[in-house]
DNA sequence: GAATTCAGTGAACGGCTGTACACTGAACAG
DNA sequence: CTGTTCAGTGTACAGCCGTTCACTGAATTC
């Protein structure tokens, strides 16, 4: 060996070249954290999983927890920041999208599908958690949700159709696409078989409960 | 004392005069087991709740628990099953209804809040549960949940508009109204603040949510 | 180069967990 | 009346839990 360079392998991450700054390291290790308790998420509720276990997965001693979240609670908020800016982020991809009617409808559902199966262990941490979750952990996803529902309201009163509804008539509309796009999700995350063709009878579905709602904008009168 | 009468108070159920059969008292426990585990369930998820937990809550010694079930995932099975009983009775309920179109939204919402009401553990269990709930226990509440939205297709066969409909489209329609009351479901159990006044507001907003749906029937085209 | 900071270590604690086992005593069958 | 069944008891054990504490040693600061 030449010189300095076989630094020591870090418990997380074997990044053997670099430096590293301490806080860099403390940053990968709090992500290891996250991504460990993503990993046990996949087929176990938030609630049953202990600090201890997380630890271990993310290599660390369970008293190191500590120097990352005083708590899983605080972890589990984390968790949901994380996966509320996946969410976000596709919200983002969405908007930028083409201007046709029916094109909307693809593009939108396409969106939804992209970013599910390209971020499952979000998803499905989000829709898993946001009953059942732990207080703290449901009450944030379901202010995100809201708020999520509220700008589709904002978004949908600039179509030409929408535009003398009410709020209340677009916040109807908005929380009926919502939670049909959640079932949507849904449906993708427990997919069987995982295939292409399952996930195309999906997407149509999805497409099609789009259609449906949508048709009924023309002739709906609030009362 | 004048004879016999001072019967033994039992730990579970202190019914002091009657003789009471043996498999009488067995099943009073497992019931006393069951509405522990719901009382518990109240505000936090099946998944944290102990075998031992329960069973000091119903009055029985730890051991005692399995004279009535192997784990508690049977007892969670168990619950299912009973709270799939309350929402079984609810629809039998909303079957038995006016004619009148519109009539029919209003009692089939009213039926639903009656029973959400008359029953919150078993609605607040079964939806916190459905998804987050441990393998055995989700599994159970989807299959029932799954025959609850094609019962309701076929329901929805029998009226004039929708005779035409292919099955594909009616379990779309079903999908909708079903996935849109569950929302409802779960706004009534975390209502804030609880008062008449909210509820109406609930109740409301679950009428138009169904009659926006209905609205859409007749000008959808499946294509 | 010396002093300080601090992410990660390892042993130890008291408490709760599920479950095995031998038991008691009232309800039951003959 | 006698023997059997079995719901509920009490003790015990090994294992995981969250949390405490004093520690190490490399990155950072001065």
């Amino acid at each position: 060996m030449s010189d300095t360079a076989n630094a020591r392998t870090l418990s997380v991450v074997s990044e053997a070249v670099e430096p590293v700054s301490r806080q860099e390291r403390k940053q990968r290790t709090r992500q290891a954290l996250l991504d460990a308790a993503l990993e046990l998420l996949a087929d176990r509720g938030f609630a049953s999983l202990s600090l201890r276990e997380v630890a271990k997965r993310a290599g660390i001693v369970p008293t190191a927890f500590y120097r990352h979240f005083a708590s899983m609670d605080e972890l589990g908020v984390a968790l949901v920041e994380e996966s509320m800016r996946t969410l976000r982020g596709m919200i983002r991809a969405a908007r930028r999208r083409p201007g046709g009617y029916e094109k909307l409808i693809e593009a939108s559902v396409r969106t939804l599908y992209e970013h599910v199966r390209a971020h499952e262990d979000h998803f499905r941490f989000l829709t898993r958690e946001r009953y059942g979750g732990s207080g703290e952990v449901a009450r944030a996803i379901g202010v995100e949700l809201r708020l999520f529902s509220s700008d589709l309201a904002i978004d949908l009163a600039r179509f030409d159709q929408l535009r003398t509804w009410t709020t209340e008539d677009l916040h109807l509309l908005a929380g009926l696409i919502v939670t049909a796009m959640l079932d949507t999700v849904l449906e993708l995350l427990d997919a069987h078989p995982r295939d292409a063709e399952t996930d195309g009878r999906l997407v149509a579905t999805a497409e099609k409960r789009l259609r449906f709602l949508l048709s009924a904008v023309p002739h709906w009168s609030s009362r």
